[in-house]
DNA sequence: ATTGACGTTTACGTAAACGTCAACTATGTT
DNA sequence: AACATAGTTGACGTTTACGTAAACGTCAAT
């Protein structure tokens, strides 16, 4: 009745640590998302002896790839990205083409947004529309998808 | 000198048609394409005996389906919304279904559109510090992604 | 010692969304 | 007629992102 016993254990050394299902749990995905992901250089969790251990920065990485995945990104992208994220190397170019390719993908970002925008607005024009049918009973309203209506 | 000779050509009975690659052209994708979502009922131009003959409406679904297709949905996704879109029969429990489906699609595409202004903010985030980083020239700033910070 | 839960690697399978030929065909041009 | 141009239908190939099964290691509890 000490230790909080919390679904957070400890290491040796008393770092926060993971198991692979346990972050699979958290994440909703399986274990073998997690090791593909490290495959593909997404996370890199240490070893006691085969086993992987998950610190906490794994725990983050892993969150920002799977955000990166609900908005699109393909895993080599967030590949790219969690590795720009950390700025391995301190050397100025590389700094500024890092820079450079988080505008691009926040500029996509924000163009994305737009169109779902548009999308929502399309949805919920045709839902107004299928509200309006159902009030007057009418069966032969069209909405018609013609880009520019004639 | 007459004919507008625009980029836009009218069947025999005056209505606007395209072409495969025409419309190929217009949204950037190749006539594979084209081909692959008619296999995939998303659209279906009339032909001329083989060939295909698109019509306004065929390009309005296509507007539709590539935009859908920018914010995440499947090809089997795109052809549900098109068709109920389309609103084939005028019965009451098909149109509530439809309309409950569509609300749901709202409701995600809100969900996700939240997901990107987070990365985006997250993104931007991690380019101020960089930006710090060049003013200062401290090459030992660290933003590691860690879930809650320490 | 056995069982069970959890983990590991290796490797083949799969679904989606096209790409990429090859082999025709139809139409208009020289 | 010969040829180029644009279109057509297969049909197999490719990439991405995992699923799934096989076969085996490890440790705690029974």
């Amino acid at each position: 009745m000490d230790e909080p016993r919390a679904p957070t254990s400890t290491d040796a050394d008393g770092a926060v640590c993971f198991t692979i299902s346990r972050l699979a749990d958290e994440f909703g995905v399986t274990a073998r998302t997690l090791r593909h992901y490290e495959d593909q250089g997404i996370v890199s969790p240490r070893r006691a002896g085969q086993r992987r251990i998950y610190s906490r920065r794994d725990r983050g990485r892993l969150r920002l790839a799977l955000q990166g995945k609900r908005v699109g990104f393909s895993l080599a992208e967030i590949r790219e990205m969690l590795d720009l994220y950390d700025l391995k190397d301190g050397r100025e170019t590389q700094l500024l083409t890092s820079l450079e390719k988080f505008r691009e993908r926040v500029a996509e970002l924000k163009s994305q947004r737009r169109e779902i925008d548009a999308v929502i607005h399309e949805l919920q024009k045709t839902c107004a529309i299928a509200e309006a049918m159902l009030k007057t009973g009418d069966r032969h309203m069209a909405n018609a998808p013609d880009g520019e209506p004639a």
